[in-house]
DNA sequence: ATTATCTATAGATCTATAGATAATGC
DNA sequence: ATTATCTATAGATCTATAGATAATGC
């Protein structure tokens, strides 16, 4: 005989009063549920029409309880945006750092992983770099996570055939343009959300490459090794 | 002695109850005084959480008063949406009809006055593609003019001699990434709002023609060729 | 008479807080 | 005792409508 007696029945170890909506069918921790609702609901209705109460409904659980783990709506926003772009900053890092194999190859493999990561998951997450809230002050961490891995791309253009060409304020436009394409996939993806990111990736990495100034010759073996390095990056 | 007395105050020649803040500051007309109050506010803090009683303030009226233009919020947008992407229609419908100069520079024309376009205006018109209740079904009219844009795109693209190499489905997907790119121009705008369109409109282009696949020289080709046609057609 | 505007407000939200409740844990 | 949740609601909106009002026009 237990010397404490263990719940069996659905609510199994669970403390605390349980859900009206009995527990959750994702098996999701609850705070992690209010955050993959709230991604769902801000990509594709935006922040500002999104309410707490579809968020929790979604979610749940009741609309007050949300805020047993957040102090309020803009902590769920600034938590996804600041989990959206820091793992392309990381890895951006990282190719950054290197030596070799090339730029151009190096330049490839993060644009592919960017856009995979921009496009990944179950809903587009990047589609929330898109919200016009995202400009308020409140999400100031986000934009200097953001703006470093904005350096990082022009760090690694710069280091290329064609970007070594170019004057300072001419590498300042072409790297805003590369990035410009590689969060514009994000309007690409919601338009035509059946295409793959499979596909999208490495094509929007080869059409990085050419918009840099690579000639033919050069996209094709930096996505050749850029894929490589890639998988022994295990990304 | 005239026949019929004429106001001559302020509220010269103006029928109907004087307003409360005085006559419009800028001379607008009532309608396109709330379409502009509208696009500011849109465009910098999202539609949602724009309310009425914002636009009207700006536009110097009072709430209740826009419904005398319009029968609801969803009208302003839809009104400003199809606004901005018509006169891009306009012009690639026009480019695409034409058999010279070559594709490529017509492409070029094209992507430069689309950006042009895109981030003319005094505030980031473009940035209204990005409100997440655009995808709404009340916008359909919009979507069907920006469909039309988007295939005038892919057709001069397949009539380029980069294009012309590609199969179906890379075109196609070429297309979508060279359209993301003049699009993804507005995420550029909204960062670095000082960049004139003058000068981020033809480096624009000139990418535009990269992505597609033009070898430099034929870039430098279109980007002469491209602006004289845009002189001839007074764009 | 017609028009453009105004004031006032109904009705429908929406966020966040207060305080109760139903579990487990010791 | 602690925890995760609930119910109920205050207070602050926000959109759209109803109906009045202050001009011009004839």
């Amino acid at each position: 005989m237990p010397t404490t007696a263990r719940a069996s029945g659905p609510n199994r170890g669970r403390v605390g009063r349980p859900r009206a909506q009995g527990p959750a069918a994702d098996g999701l921790a609850p705070r992690d549920g209010v955050l993959a609702a709230a991604a769902e609901l801000f990509t594709r209705h935006g922040y500002a029409a999104t309410t707490t109460r579809a968020i929790a409904e979604r979610a749940g659980l009741r609309q007050a309880s949300m805020y047993h783990y957040f102090a309020g709506k803009e902590d769920i926003l600034a938590e996804l945006l600041e989990g959206t772009v820091q793992p392309s900053l990381d890895l951006a890092l990282v190719l950054a750092a290197r030596a070799e194999p090339s730029a151009e190859a190096r330049l490839w493999a993060l644009c592919r992983a960017d856009v995979a990561l921009l496009c990944g998951g179950p809903h587009n997450l990047g589609a929330l770099y898109l919200l016009p809230e995202v400009g308020a002050e409140r999400f100031a961490a986000f934009h200097r996570v953001r703006a470093a891995l904005k350096a990082a791309y022009r760090e690694l253009l710069a280091a290329t055939a064609a970007g070594a060409a170019l004057a300072g304020p001419e590498l300042e436009l072409r790297g805003d343009l590369l990035f410009g394409l590689i969060e514009g996939v994000i309007l690409i993806r919601r338009g035509t959300p059946a295409e793959p990111a499979e596909v999208l990736a490495p094509a929007a990495a080869d059409a990085a490459l050419r918009l840099s100034g690579a000639p033919e010759p050069a996209v094709a073996d930096a996505a050749v090794q850029g894929a490589r390095l890639l998988g022994t990056l295990h990304v």
